[in-house]
DNA sequence: ACATGTGAACTGCTTCACAGCG
DNA sequence: CGCTGTGAAGCAGTTCACATGT
């Protein structure tokens, strides 16, 4: 039963838990029974008491003396996390990024299904990829409906990204995940993840220059 | 002058100045002079008082009652941000990620050019690329002396995301942006940047499962 | 004895509010 | 008078440390 949690979570927290998964998952494979908050930390790079601090807002269901149980840790975060479903997810911009992630594998093995690849570029739309055939963008809103698509991934020139985010909202989906190296304005309903590589290049370049400095 | 800062200044920070700077370089093109902490805050989403703390980490190049000065701003963020001079990338992963990563623009429009591109697969291995032979991923130990690469793109397979990431280490890169979905655990004095568009993914179904209970 | 679960302390980022200056 | 620059206050996420349970 999903513990019904008031306190908002941290989106740091939230991305720890998937880091988690994804390690129990291997170690599961494994046939490990039972692992304890401190190995789990050693493998996401934090510390046990985090690791204890981020499960505990959802229930403690680690035995003491013991660990937490390996098959049932990884079913109640695939609860948590929202996994238990399929996700249908539309690619939005049919360039390069976008190309990548219709047919990145790691979506579809965790539940996300890549339904539709939308481009407003005549030359490409009507060209098939990887089993979908390239949309005219205009068709988004009318296609949603029969699509019932939950997640859009925003792949477009920041140019044409917010213009583009709206039309993705009037489709009535609600979830973004916005390559665009801009801050996207919507409706607070709409949840708006970022992923700005340029952004991160720099941060890293920034950190680069100033490391004589430290 | 580039002031000293011996404060560490957090990522969240540097990462606002990316964005200040890609705004600042738009509006700057359409000739405006100076710009408000007010409204370079709209533009990003954020407050004025914050961008106005961003800042002044750097020193303090406004004019009170008036703004910043667009350009001045534009050029004192190109160098804080390591941005004067060009960095060396080599991209390794000859998938689908490090293909689009290695035709992407934006790299090349901010300073950060791509001289190689890697791979462990012999099917690969020789096949021309946007201008790339992919070479031999073995190759790269002795590669860069001459390459000069200051930063890799890790953009391989989870499992052998650690072994290579060690090998960059060992080729004198200090700076390395992750893409594999694995905490990288090297020498900290290599300043690692990880984008894990799965936990992503999964921030933005943990937000939609748990929209309706907010 | 060992490892969880958690209030309390701590650390650090963000927001406030206003003095300072063009 | 407007907008910057910045200490101080507020808040959120992390770490500590220990009581609790097996």
């Amino acid at each position: 039963m999903a513990r019904a949690t008031n306190r908002r979570i941290a989106d740091s927290t939230v991305r720890r838990l998937s880091l988690y998964l994804r390690y129990l998952e291997e170690v599961g494979g494994r046939g490990l029974a039972t692992i304890s908050s401190e190995t789990l930390a050693k493998l996401g790079g934090t510390t046990s008491a985090q690791v204890r601090k981020d499960l505990s807002f959802f229930g403690s269901f680690g035995k003491r003396g013991l660990g937490y149980p390996v098959p049932e840790l990884v079913s109640r975060l695939r609860e948590i996390l929202g996994l238990g479903r399929e996700w249908q997810v539309v690619i939005v911009g049919a360039g390069k990024i976008g190309s990548a992630l219709a047919q990145y594998s790691g979506f579809r093995h965790r539940g996300f299904r890549v339904v539709a690849v939308y481009d407003n570029n005549p030359a490409k739309i009507g060209t098939q990829w990887d089993g979908h055939s390239v949309r005219d963008i205009a068709q988004l809103v009318s296609d949603v409906t029969s699509l019932r698509a939950d997640i859009a991934v925003l792949a477009v020139p920041g140019a044409a990204a917010q213009e583009t985010a709206e039309v993705i909202v009037r489709a009535g989906i609600h979830g973004i995940l916005n390559f665009a190296p801009i801050q996207l304005r919507l409706p607070e309903d709409v949840i708006v993840r970022a992923v700005n590589m340029a952004a991160e290049l720099e941060v890293l370049s920034y950190a680069l220059a100033h490391r004589a400095e430290r």
